[in-house]
Formats: C-alpha cells, sequence, structure tokens
DNA sequence: TCGCTATGTTGACAATGTTAACTGCGTGAT
DNA sequence: ATCACGCAGTTAACATTGTCAACATAGCGA
C-alpha cells in the first residue's frame, strides 16, 4: 500500500495510463521529427515499453495513429477557438480561425501532415452533412452561417462553408509542400481576401 | 547479332528499358490498389525483376515515388489540357480546368495521395514564384490572367492563383478523405461559384 | 486468502528498404 | 577480331517494422 493509496489516479497500476502516455510521446515526436512517418515501435521505446504493450490499448497501428490525428485536431479547435474569441467583428474573426488553420499547419509540420493522410480515419461525415461534425466543423459553419446574407439559400450555406474549409486546407498543403512560398503576409492575404472577384 | 540488331531500342539489353517498365507497373498498380503506400518490392516483383535492379535506375525508394509522382503530375496536365480545350470562353475553360483537378484526384485516388503526400520532392517552386513551373502551374496562371480585368496588380494575380490552386487542391483532398460528400453536382458547385461573396 | 482478469513481457515470423559481393552481356579501344 | 571493362542484373544478408502467440504478474473482488 505504499504507492497506490496516497494518490487515486497516478501509478496505478503498472505504468497507471498507458494509453494517455502513447499518445503524449506519439505528440512530442511529432513536434521533434520533421519529415517521415512514425512508427509504432518508436512510440513504444520512447514510453519505455515494450511494442506489443500498445496492443492493450490500440489494436493496430493505424488505431494509434488516429488517436494522434484526434489529439491533433482537438489543438487545433483550442487555437481556432483562442483565435476567434480575440476579434469581435464576426468578418475578422471568420479569417482569424481560416488564418489561424494555416498558422497550425505550418507550426506543426508533422502533426499536421499525419492529420491530412489519416484523416479518412478520424469521424467522416455523415450523409447529408457537408463537413464533419467536430469542433472545428461546427466553429467553421457557425462564422459561415454568420457572415451569408440572411436569405442565402441551404445550398449557399454548404457551399460557401466547403470553400472555406477547401481553401485553408489546400493552402496549408501547399505551402507545407514548397509549392507556395511560406511568407505569412501573402498567406494572410489569400486568406483574407476569401470570395473576392 | 541476331535479337539486336533488328530494332535499334526495343530489347537492346537484359530487359530493354526498365526505368520506364518500373514507372508503368507503379501507376498499374496505384490503379489497382486503392488504399495503402506503395512497395518497391512490390513493383520489382510485379515488373519481373529483383528487387535490388530498381537501385540501378533509382537511389532509393523515395527516388522511384518520386518518379510515379511527376507521372502522375503529367497525366493531370493532361486530362486538364483535354477539359481545357473543350470550352470557348475563358472562364468557362479556367472553371473546366478545376473541375478536372477534383475530378482526376477522384478517378485515381492512391496516385493523388501519393502525389500531395510526396509533393515536396516533385519540383519545389523557385523563390519569387508563387506556384511550380510544371505543365499544370502554368495553365492555371494563363488562366487566372485572362480572367483578371486588365489593371490588376501582380500581388492581386499571386493571389487569386493561389486561391484557385488551393481551392481545388483542398476540395480534391477533403473529398477523398471522406469529410465532403462525393457528389459531383455539388463538387462542380464548389469550384463554379470560386469568387463569388 | 484465492483466483481471475487486465496489463504487461519475451520470442518469433513475415515483409520491407538497403548494402555488399558476385555474374555476365555487350561495347569500344586496340 | 580480341579482350578487358563497365553496365545491368542477380543472390545473400542485415536491421527494422508491424503483428501474433505464449507466458508472467499485479491488484481487485469473492
Amino acid at each position: 500500500m505504499k504507492k497506490t493509496a496516497t494518490r487515486s489516479k497516478k501509478q496505478s497500476y503498472h505504468h497507471g495510463d498507458l494509453r494517455s502516455a502513447l499518445i503524449a510521446t506519439g505528440l512530442k515526436l511529432l513536434e521533434t521529427k520533421a519529415g517521415g512517418e512514425i512508427g509504432l515501435r518508436e512510440v513504444a521505446r520512447e514510453t519505455g515499453v515494450s511494442a506489443t504493450a500498445v496492443y492493450r490499448h490500440f489494436p493496430d497501428k493505424d488505431a494509434l495513429l488516429a488517436a494522434l490525428v484526434d489529439a491533433g485536431f482537438d489543438k487545433l479547435a483550442d487555437v481556432q477557438e483562442a483565435a476567434a474569441a480575440r476579434h469581435e467583428r464576426r468578418d475578422a474573426s471568420f479569417r482569424a480561425v481560416g488564418q489561424a488553420y494555416v498558422h497550425f499547419a505550418l507550426a506543426n509540420p508533422a502533426l499536421f501532415r499525419l492529420m491530412t493522410g489519416y484523416m479518412h480515419l478520424a469521424g467522416e461525415c455523415e450523409d447529408g452533412e457537408v463537413v464533419g461534425d467536430n469542433r472545428a466543423g461546427r466553429l467553421l459553419k457557425d462564422n459561415i452561417a454568420a457572415l451569408l446574407p440572411a436569405d442565402a439559400s441551404d445550398r449557399d450555406r454548404e457551399v460557401a462553408t466547403i470553400q472555406a474549409l477547401a481553401l485553408v486546407h489546400g493552402l496549408a498543403q501547399l505551402v507545407l509542400a514548397g509549392q507556395v512560398p511560406n511568407d505569412a503576409a501573402l498567406i494572410d492575404a489569400v486568406v483574407d481576401r476569401f470570395g473576392d472577384w
């Protein structure tokens, strides 16, 4: 009764809460390593645990990566909500959310690449929904709804939502791939002038 | 002098032209296999050659994949030029090019995923250029230039070019990832109404 | 206290990317 | 015409990876 009784959760069992620990070291590895994939054994090794222990918490490697993808989208939603809260006017808030998307991708390249590569494992959109019903998706749709005129049709809202999401998503990936120069002013201009012409 | 003299190029040596053969089977494999990566040994095996023979033509696996990416962008430029040629008016041609981009991605999912995943290996954009100077990039810039008013600034053209590319690229990837429904009418509407609002 | 299950371990297997050592066809210099 | 050399391929081996099966053990409930 030396190690268990003092605190309720910490170090309760062999490792305590391995699932969270694996995700944490996975995110840490993605911060460090710039390019290339991430490995199941690598995550286990860095957590100080044997490779097969991962299978007690995830059915296979894809499930582990999917958990990392989910964690990444959570972090993304955090910075997006923070960016939105920094503005009063709705259109400024909307553009800030889009810029936050791109800047998050540039600040976390490996994580973002994983997120885009395994996006299909993280909450596909339901039939009839135009975009996944996660935190980031709701935030986007709310902002779009507030921006469009009141008499806009549902189809208009769908199209505008998809356009906005595709714009920031494609822009982030193009910059990350080196196909568009990594110039903050240029990036902000591309997002700011969404809907011109 | 039995087999070599008759024709100049074909079957000149052991295999003839292995480099092209590897790329061809690589593309064929990408057509067949829906998801997942492609393997160096797999390509070699399907070509009927030993794995290490690949290293006579490509320094490593990434170089082989980069060649497949290049071939993919060539095929993409083909269908885009064909789509552009089917229209008279410049704006219709521009939108057809964008739709061709998305439809190409949906028709060749594995190849497109490879292209986006290894885009950084395929001709990064020079300093000062807003987009790579390949066939697809030139086609896009020409169309944009023809669409914008004559008094538009260079910065305007840059921003519009990046917006158009990011829109179609992001849209293709979102549909492929299941985050946007695979609905041809919806996709065409999203591309068609580029620049509204 | 006993035993069961959740959680970890070691060992093994097939497959992959890559290197090293080897073989032989075909060409170019003599 | 000869012959040596280099190109284009081979087999063998290695380290690493994802995954499975068999085994060990901690800690909770009866």
